[in-house]
DNA sequence: GGGCTCGTGCCACAATGTGGAACGTCGTGC
DNA sequence: GCACGACGTTCCACATTGTGGCACGAGCCC
């Protein structure tokens, strides 16, 4: 409730990041804010680096390079997307669906931060950048699955919210499932955040067995089939292997 | 000069991204403002998602995962990163030099956004996220050397900066450069920024042959030899021309 | 050419963020 | 074991800071 100019600004930075390249009105209509208000904030972003005007249309506002000072950091230093891009690929080739890199934030969610798309007509869509709760999803349990027992605790401390009738809400159910997944090396999930929508994931992990990103291919109900799991399962964990030792290397 | 607090805000988050994880003392000692006020900019930055505490110790603060969330427009679509990668590491192996990739901003600067190290005790160095002028370096006049005469000029309009000796502050003097690069295919700079520091790129180019990036390997000095440019120049071009292709694939 | 929409600049007002000072906690050394 | 110092955190009165209504100018469409 703080720091009401820095908050809008951050805001404004977001939504900048999903609209782009965009215009002052379109922001002032996204966000209820007086015309006035969001210019000033759009150049003092601009002034600091954060955002340029486009160059084709220079009434239009987009992204500017200074994010780029910050990136490295998000992803402790080491190139993570460059390294499990290649693995991502093959498995889309592989399967002919789409497939989600998704990174941990404190404990709390996981964020998209690659996609390589399929082509089916018919396919799930999570944009870069959107995120989704840990117990919930697929790549959230490979990551909480690879977590010590006290995170894991703590976690569910702050409850399991339910998004379906399957969403896991109990915590000895929860358990149960993350000792499934690391006996088998990847995590399901059917329906279980969004109806309509499954998911295989594998956890790509740090040297000291740190969670770092998951890889997880998501597909539609309908063409999810359960007899090929395990096959999914292990091409999935391959990948996502793959990345983990392109990462080291 | 206005939003005293949100460019504030925006300082302390590069900060915090350079010398993760870092504590409120060092960044009131870093900035010289009162510990109060760098706290309560730590904690609005830490609700909105871009920082959160560290998680081995909670007085340590660290970058957080929603910055990924926002990519440059230079970024957006196929994720130039990625298919980069594969043909700089390749080329780093081939050379056994550093390679950096670097994007245009605005047509002023070029950022690097990737890099791969080489293993020499003495190697060049450039952070990501760090900016060059585009006339100066060879990864700038790699991709001016693509842009239509009419951005050239305007560009040129701006002045060219002195940096070493050896800087091609001449209009014409850069625009007979730019030639030879395009008839060439790669472009050079010998002692051209930053004194004992030489480097060779090539232009990553978007569908309509308009410049996205370029890659470059950079070496001191005492590694760079005249008689093995054409051979250099050839490779990096290739390994440009790699990354192109596969972003239309 | 008049009316509309959109980006931009201005300025009086008060809501907002500021930073000094006090508090709590941990670790250290006497 | 106690006093001290270093550090992160909280509080609050003050005035600096950002706010947003309004007006201007440019481009576009009827």
């Amino acid at each position: 409730m703080e720091m009401k100019s820095v908050t809008r600004s951050l805001r404004v930075l977001e939504a900048v990041a999903q609209h782009q390249p965009v215009t002052v009105g379109e922001l002032t209509k996204l966000f209820g804010l007086p015309k006035s208000t969001v210019q000033r904030t759009l150049v003092t972003l601009a002034e600091a680096g954060w955002l340029r005007a486009s160059r084709k249309d220079t009434t239009r506002w987009e992204i500017g390079a200074r994010v780029l000072a910050v990136r490295p950091a998000a992803l402790q230093g080491s190139s993570l997307l460059a390294v499990a891009h290649e693995p991502m690929v093959r498995l889309r080739d592989a399967l002919n669906e789409t497939i989600h890199l998704s990174v941990p934030d404190v404990l709390q969610s996981m964020v998209v931060v690659d996609r390589v798309d399929c082509d089916h007509p018919v396919r799930t869509f999570h944009a870069i950048g959107d995120t989704s709760p840990l117990h919930a999803t697929a790549a959230g349990r490979a990551v909480l699955a690879q977590l010590p027992a006290s995170e894991v605790d703590e976690f569910i401390a702050h409850g399991l919210e339910r998004f379906t009738d399957t969403t896991p809400t109990d915590p000895d159910e929860l358990c149960a499932e993350l000792d499934r997944i690391r006996t088998d090396g990847y995590a399901v999930n059917h329906n279980q955040y969004r109806p309509g929508i499954c998911a295989v994931a594998a956890p790509v992990l740090e040297e000291d067995g740190t969670p770092l990103a998951a890889v997880a291919v998501s597909m539609p109900d309908s063409r999810f089939d359960p007899n090929r799991l395990p096959e999914w399962g292990r091409m999935v964990a391959d990948a996502a292997k793959e990345a983990t030792e392109r990462r080291s290397a």
